[in-house]
DNA sequence: GTCGTATTTAGACGCTATCTAAACATGGAC
DNA sequence: GTCCATGTTTAGATAGCGTCTAAATACGAC
């Protein structure tokens, strides 16, 4: 809770209960979570909140940083909780995508791509996870 | 015409008259078109063509490697005609969406991943087209 | 030509996300 | 503390993308 406001605070976004149920319950969550998920999942302890609320504090969060939205699933925005930068692998059969640490992989020829500004890349797996 | 209809043969799909109108459409435009983008297009030569005939078509394409469906764009799904590899640039003021050649970038440790099976994988960045 | 299968069609439906307008809360000035 | 201006939340309406359905149509094999 402390900390859920704390984290707030050091982002500059004014800690409304709300966003502090929205916050709190992200830090208990996995994966890559989508809007409607959260929506849920913070329903269970803020039973009263509304859609449009959940999914403007998710915008707010993404707009400073607190998460990042993430196009990687077809017809739905997921939001990535990491906020080290990381690679990730999408699983073709069950679409769950995973996260792939930064070091496994290294992009060469980023900084001679002189026809635009880079702010953020990453690569995109497709595959099959092993079972093991 | 009759390179679309080869086209779609060679792919193992029955060349009906509405999928060689979406076919032939498909080599006249650029970039990444939307399937809504795609249904208007060739409602221009083929006026009656329905909704779901164009969907069908495209998902009946994409499974047979003619386009890559490709989940790059929030809110919607993009198909790739470009059936060579490539990475892709996305701008952020735009959204724009554009390719990056094969040979650009090289990404290093794929081989390595044991965790999982890649079938694919691409390079996306995002960032701002220079201006020039 | 006849039959069975594949395809197309218009419209209904479902889902994700945003918008709207009203209600509500909050922080600062006094 | 009271008042006001501003920011926030809310429920429901709305919009956009995509899929589903059932009926009509076209097609290939025989």
């Amino acid at each position: 809770m402390v900390k859920a406001i704390q984290q707030l605070r050091d982002a500059g976004i004014h800690p409304t209960a709300q966003r502090v149920a929205v916050a709190e319950r992200l830090r208990t969550m996995e994966g890559h979570p989508t809007a409607d998920e959260v929506l849920h999942a913070v329903r269970q302890t803020y039973p009263t909140i509304s859609r449009a609320t959940v999914y403007n504090a998710l915008a707010l969060f993404a707009d400073h940083g607190v998460v990042h939205k993430r196009t990687l699933r077809e017809g739905t925005t997921v939001y990535d909780l990491r906020s080290e930068p990381h690679h990730h692998m999408i699983d073709e059969e069950t679409g769950v995508i995973h996260d792939v640490p930064w070091d496994a992989l290294h992009v060469v020829g980023v900084d001679e791509l002189t026809d635009f500004d880079v702010l953020e890349y990453q690569v995109v797996i497709r595959g099959r996870l092993h079972r093991s």
